[in-house]
DNA sequence: TCCAGTCCTAAACAGTTGTTTCATCCGGTC
DNA sequence: GACCGGATGAAACAACTGTTTAGGACTGGA
């Protein structure tokens, strides 16, 4: 895979503009020029626009993969806690990152709102893992206080959290200005859903 | 305003369809066709699509309004528990409820992600007021445990989560398929958000 | 009867979309 | 030099988009 080559301009100049506007608002040819392209070089290297989102995913995957392990350097010994903070700090980054390591994580998101035919894949490949890693660590945390059910929903909380901030910045930042989402920001952001979530799962049931 | 009139079916026929599948991928033609009325009918009653999409969202603005009141019916003294229980359940409703008192709720939740011109208006007259009336529940919920900033992201955390379970419904309901989203699923999951959300303002200190 | 106005229709318009065609270029090989 | 095959380019394609046109059908009042 040749980094300078046409096919992975194209991959790249793909990967900037779905993630930004969805797979559907993205045209064919706002990819190429941008990538320096032309039109035709879609069909010729993906088949198809179609074909080429495709291969974005698998990319974009791997790229997540390799800048967000899915455990992030912790001792072995690491407790729940510590764990948590870095699945939530580790869920906001590959959100608000920029470059070519939150392309998965923003496709992702999309996803989830307006699936397309890759939408499967995608559960089975990215989202099932870890939403099963969620729950454990949600079940590991509560003790024997939860029962499955609720494990299960308060797992749902802890991603909606994560989440939410991305997908309703237009609307958050016009309400709460005072609320950056810069880097800082994000640091900020994972101490209040860790201890939001944290409070919400051990009080849970004297509420 | 004749609700068996053209102008109204348009309304209704792009209320269903654009609240389903976004402004920009819903088309004239299917809106039109739906509506059993001809393509030029859009532009001789509303001037355009654009218009078209600002009339729907006036519309089904006070539709919502009749259906969701900012104040349910609760008994003047009822307490910040309740008055929370009660901005949950509306809000879930406002969501997955079908036909066009849901429209608004829909409509607003991809305004977030996908903003048209029209989000500051829609922010202005329905976002902001659910936000402050959220903040001043957890306020209240609160004391004087938590600082402005603290109140701020706790309620953003309960807003994320009800949107949560309508934005990824594909994806939750994949993951978890016995998670059940119909009438008595919503009684659930208001439970679920309401317990999750007290015992994260209660707990919020010590975590 | 005529006119004005509202409502509606079929058809065409101009622009954009993804795809396709076909000619051309370029680097290596015989 | 001739030739080949991958890569590129300009242009056209058919389908679809929102919009517009030109007129027809009908009503109610003058």
């Amino acid at each position: 895979m040749d980094q300078g080559g046409t096919r992975f301009r194209l991959l790249k100049a793909a990967g900037e503009i779905i993630s930004r506007k969805g797979f559907r608002a993205a045209t064919v040819r706002e990819i190429c020029a941008r990538a320096g392209a032309n039109v035709a070089s879609v069909k010729y290297y993906f088949g198809g626009k179609k074909r080429l989102y495709e291969e974005l995913l698998r990319y974009s995957f791997e790229e997540s993969l390799r800048n967000y392990p899915p455990d992030p350097g912790l001792p072995a010994d690491a407790s729940p806690t510590d764990r948590l903070r870095a699945f939530i700090r580790s869920y906001l980054m590959r959100l608000h990152d920029e470059g070519r390591s939150s392309w998965f994580g923003k496709l992702m998101t999309r996803e989830m709102f307006e699936p397309t035919e890759a939408l499967d894949q995608i559960v089975e490949q990215a989202i099932r893992p870890l939403a099963l890693m969620l729950r454990e660590l949600v079940r590991q945390l509560a003790g024997a206080e939860l029962n499955a059910g609720e494990v299960l929903l308060c797992g749902v909380s802890i991603a909606a959290q994560c989440q939410h901030f991305y997908r309703a910045r237009a609307v958050v930042t016009r309400v709460y200005p005072e609320l950056r989402l810069d880097r800082q920001g994000i640091e900020d952001l994972t101490d209040h859903i860790l201890a939001f979530s944290l409070a919400a799962i051990r009080g849970y049931k004297r509420a």
